[in-house]
DNA sequence: CTGTCGACCTAATGCGGATTAGGAAGAGGT
DNA sequence: ACCTCTTCCTAATCCGCATTAGGTCGACAG
């Protein structure tokens, strides 16, 4: 018995009338099929058309290693729901870029194992694709590791240079973005500005504070930071910094926009209004991100077509491709931020 | 030339001196193995370990006649970003369901295909996976109906007639929704309710036509039904209709949400608010769902999942499970919707 | 008439692992 | 010593396609 009722080469081969090789010849190879006769090549492709031939992919891959599918790999530990409003642009661009480069997307699901080392049995499915995008604010090190270690391309949504240059990635310029957010609002004349992050070290928000820290110094102030984990946020300690001459409040939107809701929070139960009594602007973008708030937006949707374009070329062997780009995060000047008063 | 570089079954059955049936005994089944020599067992598992082997999914699957792979077909483009909001609940519960069952998800991307027939050569493609969920309002006829004339496993998420008991799918019962919104509003007292319905003659919308006709007619009311294409809803004939003693409207969510847009636009331009001039009651869920409308909203999630659920028993040959079933829609009381004044 | 050269196609084989049929070797019974 | 079971492993194949090394046949030159 035949293990899949779907039609073969072999099938094709029947009932064209020639042999198995001559028709991977034809469907396979354009280039290839230059010394078959017209004829032929007609009869091998009506026959190929009436019986509704699909190539498969695993054995095609077993062949010849090419399948035209990307694997996009998302590591998320948190269940879809919530997440995934922040996921979305890079989905949207990811497939957008692949359909245009002829790829079909095959999306493996971390929870879909379980056990203490949930990411290694999918990062060997992940071999099933000619490539693969990875996607997460938190990789698994060891498992990537492994990954690397294959020939498998890979491309990474986010920047990360715990591989070096190993682990190719498209990442946003956050530095570049939140000095000119910094710079945007010593324009308008803050000289005190207070960046308030999350506890969490994500490269994501390392780059933040760089960015920051990087803006001020440029500006020739100096740089204050305070870590929160959101609930030490509280209305007072907003009104004592604005007491003590704090003009502009910068905070960062994360996974959780832990900061940045709580600072929202603060400031309406301090009755505090932005920007009449404080000017306020935030790095990235935070899920209810409301019209008019002053910062910088990432380009997901770039960022997801970039890696596309970037993982398409290592599959077809470019080496020359830099493995490593960041894309620009454009300034939203926004009405949250004011001259001080 | 050997095209990966890393051990195969071959090199740790030459390691351990067996052969790479052996082997694969041994690494494969663990229930399998029962019948080997400890001895053996463990020089192999050894060996192993020692080269480092990790099996090829690629071969495996090849050779298992199977590649746990759900395929996904959206037939509207997908990716406006509009579109998306009303796609992403169903996403989730595939994506979760698909997870739990141990398959991935194979995206078919329609717009990678141009020209007259874009769909004929994906539903070609479809069929590399082991069975494919389709989604979308609208299907193209012919093409479905040569992929229902092979043997690959289908589900469509929405109900679909059409093919009768050929094409399996998972819908919401829109009937037994709209007439429970129907009791709603006949308990807190209306008696002439207006339905609002797009000219769309998609199935979803026949059903809530059907749905809010049954309970009307349960109620003993008569059911006045008038079509939109938004633009002709004005401000005026809103407010006729009030004058013609209406209570209550009623209108449906679709993939524009054209009749339900229009009906809260002509509503604000002729200054009448919900619920205290005009009851409004809204079938599934629009884009823009304020927090308290009233009407129903479709469990897009669950279906997501038990489309999954359907697929994964056809795939594995149950030809006893229900083809077609339709999920329930919960009420919501919501606000918009109170006693007639 | 023979040799040569293309043009066109097929036989054979590999990819890496799963599966099935079956055989060799040793144990136990008579 | 002979036969029957087990126990444990291997040979042979298959999965579906790609690739390479021929092989056949007709045309055309010598």
């Amino acid at each position: 018995m035949r293990p899949s009722g779907r039609p073969r080469q072999a099938d094709i081969a029947r009932l064209a009338g020639v042999s198995q090789p001559t028709v991977s010849l034809i469907l396979g190879g354009g280039a290839a099929a230059m010394g078959i006769a017209q004829e032929t090549q007609r009869k091998v492709m009506e026959a190929a058309e009436q019986l509704g031939y699909v190539p498969d992919p695993i054995a095609t891959r077993l062949a010849a290693g090419q399948n035209n599918l990307l694997g996009l790999y998302t590591f998320t530990s948190t269940f879809p729901n919530e997440i995934s409003h922040a996921y979305y642009p890079f989905l949207v661009g990811i497939e957008e870029e692949s359909a245009a480069q002829g790829y079909d997307l095959l999306m493996f699901i971390a929870s879909s194992t379980t056990g203490e080392r949930p990411h290694a049995q999918v990062l060997n499915r992940v071999r099933l694709a000619d490539g693969c995008l990875f996607l997460g604010r938190h990789l698994p090190v060891r498992e990537m590791d492994r990954l690397l270690a294959t020939d498998l391309p890979v491309v990474y949504i986010g920047r990360h240079d715990e591989f070096g240059d190993r682990l190719a990635y498209i990442g946003a310029d956050y530095v570049s973005a939140g000095a000119a957010v910094v710079r945007h609002l010593t324009g308008l004349g803050h000289e005190r500005i207070l960046y308030v992050r999350e506890a969490d070290e994500a490269i994501t928000s390392v780059d933040r504070e760089a960015g920051f820290r990087s803006g001020m110094e440029e500006c020739g102030l100096a740089a204050e930071v305070v870590r929160t984990d959101g609930a030490d946020l509280t209305p007072d300690r907003l009104r004592a910094w604005r007491d003590q001459g704090i003009t502009a409040v910068v905070t960062e939107a994360t996974d959780t926009d832990a900061a940045h809701r709580a600072l929202l929070a603060a400031a309406e139960r301090a009755e505090l209004r932005f920007p009449d009594d404080l000017s306020l602007a935030t790095f990235g973008d935070p899920r209810d991100r409301a019209a008019g708030l002053t910062g910088f937006a990432v380009p997901r949707r770039e960022m997801g077509a970039a890696a596309v374009r970037l993982l398409t070329k290592l599959i077809a062997g470019d080496r020359t491709v830099p493995r490593h780009q960041l894309l620009t995060c454009e300034l939203e000047p926004g009405e949250t931020a004011a001259p001080p008063r």
